[in-house]
DNA sequence: CCTTTCGCATACCGTCGGTATGTGAGGGTA
DNA sequence: TACCCTCACATACCGACGGTATGCGAAAGG
């Protein structure tokens, strides 16, 4: 095996060991020591290859929201039109972050370990960009009234990451279609009528 | 001093210095040896007080709930009727948790810290409860049309949770407004036309 | 005045994240 | 192929942290 590839090899298992263990038990609540045993390596390689514990969470919390945000960008491109696109989008993120292991990294650790505002550009970059310019567009060919889009992709956002938080905890099974009817009639509120 | 008062005025120091530094620097980045420093007191103290860190954490957000529902109570009981009572207390509530300090402690560590659940509980008794209240009188008397209350609730306060935090980021004078008047329109959106 | 209780201080421990240093296997060069 | 430099790690160690066991002195009750 050449050195590139143990590399990367060294690095992709410390990302998905620590990936399971954050979903798992929560950031704190896992050691690095714990970390490194199930990868197979020790604290050197770890530090070798990240800045510290926080700096691995980030890697793991990058590698999360590609693969939610890859769900929905792949849910809206399979709806019509732009309209339908967009709330095809956001039902299937409700969906994706109703996975407890996803939401426990994304949304519960992600702000209290990185920060309320690196936690917010990572979630800027890798799907609340896709809300924004998707509202943009709703906006531009009148489908949804002009207004400053920026608080209302907060608004939705935040309502959707509760919503995912909520769902996966009472798991009660007329909620989650529940949920979604009363974000569809929200989302639907914001057509010009 | 009697006893009952010292008791009572070791444990109020606690809390309220473990509130400043917890606000300002964040939950992990405040050690025990910082907090009874500023308290003017020694570990044994704190520990015959509470469980442990985590513990004072709760009692700590729990008096920044209190605090912010009072705010809430007042805003909507100095309105009119019913709907103005709802609306005002939402923006009361976004304003509110717009202050760094309290969100820090609010919405961002209480979480992580706590886990999901119990934080959910607590927010649910403090306000969610009230939010949850104001929808079911509007659903009764007829204002907004009959649906599932629960989820509703869940996601209105995500809106405003996240607005919250988002507004006391930016910072943009005009945002606050711009805010408050998309979160109007959705809130709008309920009643029945 | 004596005793009990209780609010708190002191001393100590295991574990954690982080760092400095050692080491042995690639991998280019002559 | 002999050399040596590089680099991907391993090993050993440290300070700081949350947590605990024990000691102590003043207030409260008889």
């Amino acid at each position: 095996m050449t050195r590139a590839e143990q590399r990367e090899h060294t690095r992709r298992t410390l990302v998905a060991e620590s990936r399971r263990l954050f979903a798992a038990k929560g950031y704190t609540a896992v050691g690095l020591a714990e970390i490194v045993r199930e990868s197979g390596v020790t604290k050197g390689a770890l530090y070798h290859h990240f800045e510290g514990k926080s700096d691995l969470f980030r890697a793991v919390l990058e590698e999360v929201q590609q693969e939610v945000a890859a769900r929905v960008v792949a849910a809206a491109e399979a709806a019509g039109d732009p309209w339908l696109q967009f709330k095809a989008g956001c039902a299937a993120f409700v969906t994706a972050g109703a996975d407890p292991e996803i939401q426990r990294i994304m949304l519960i650790d992600g702000p209290a370990v990185l920060g309320w505002n690196e936690w917010r550009a990572m979630d800027e970059h890798a799907s609340a960009k896709h809300l924004a310019e998707a509202l943009t567009h709703l906006v531009e060919n009148g489908t949804i009234p002009d207004q400053p889009i920026a608080p209302l992709t907060r608004l939705l956002s935040g309502a959707m990451n509760e919503a995912a938080l909520w769902l996966a905890q009472t798991a009660a099974p007329g909620d989650v279609t529940a949920t979604l009817a009363a974000l569809s009639h929200l989302l639907e509120s914001l057509r010009t009528a």
